[in-house]
DNA sequence: TATAATTATCTCAACATTAAGATATTAGAC
DNA sequence: GTCTAATATCTTAATGTTGAGATAATTATA
């Protein structure tokens, strides 16, 4: 048990999970920005890459919301990822609130070729556990990560 | 599945493990930081209070091992518990390096108050799995978290 | 002992993140 | 059609985060 907090059965089990899975997360990634495979991307700007490479051109609304993050937050990624030349904002003529988030060749490209390594990379990292562990851990955190009805 | 990527089995079910581990913790993270049991304290600064409230004064790097993060940033964290005076700073007298990080009275006060809610909303959030898959949940992050050997 | 290597903390620049609020555009009510 | 609601993006201030490097103190070595 890793924590020293004396409580009810209930609240040491939950404790634990918490304390746990927060620290896969973080080992994992750091592990994972360990292994350079991200290059000279944040994680933020990977995911956000990575979101416009498999699903197609995004507003930054949409964004946030695959990523879990404000827009706000969203209009700082977009910026330093526009600054390189990675993506471009192309305001929508139907809505002219909208500004669509394109990749670049020059993204394209780059995603196109960083994507498959650091899949390896997780590969691996999930190569600890077996394939049915993996679908048990996938269940459990989806489970957990949609919360109460 | 929740990705679009086409690769092999092993590639999806770890991708998949991936995503869904890293959606769990964050959507959890955002759900408990709106249950406002954290009050007006971050939650790095929270972290920092809790470790010490557990397991009495530590020093910056102690603090930083713990929670997976940098000097620098404990640095940061300490500056602002300390401006608020729920912590001070006290050099060791035997090594001058080292700095210990005590709770003050009404930083002891603060987390002594805090953590029980808290901990009731963790207990809430984990209460959408059974006791047994909890401890799944625990066994499979502690593997995955701590990586091959 | 004097010097070198190590350790603990802090500083700094760049990027991330949020919450709250500003701006601009569209959609809905009348 | 005009005014109001809602929506999408951006801005700002405060905090977090890292990585690289500076500073100071200790330990190990010659």
């Amino acid at each position: 048990m890793s924590t020293h907090y004396k409580g009810t059965e209930e609240e040491i089990r939950a404790l634990d999970v918490f304390i746990k899975l927060n620290r896969a997360c973080d080992s994992l990634g750091v592990r994972l920005a360990a292994s350079a495979t991200l290059e000279d991307l944040t994680v933020s700007q990977f995911g956000v890459l990575e979101a416009l490479y498999h699903l197609g051109p995004l507003c930054p609304g949409e964004l946030g919301q695959k990523l879990l993050k404000t827009s706000g937050n969203m209009t700082l990624v977009v910026d330093n990822l526009e600054k390189r030349g990675l993506i471009e904002r192309i305001r929508s003529a139907k809505d002219r609130r909208q500004i669509k988030i394109h990749l670049t060749e020059t993204g394209a490209e780059m995603i196109g070729r960083i994507f498959p390594t650091h899949l390896r990379a997780i590969v691996e990292e999930m190569s600890v556990l077996t394939a049915e562990e993996q679908q048990d851990l996938s269940r459990l955190c989806k489970k957990l990560g949609k919360g109460k009805p």
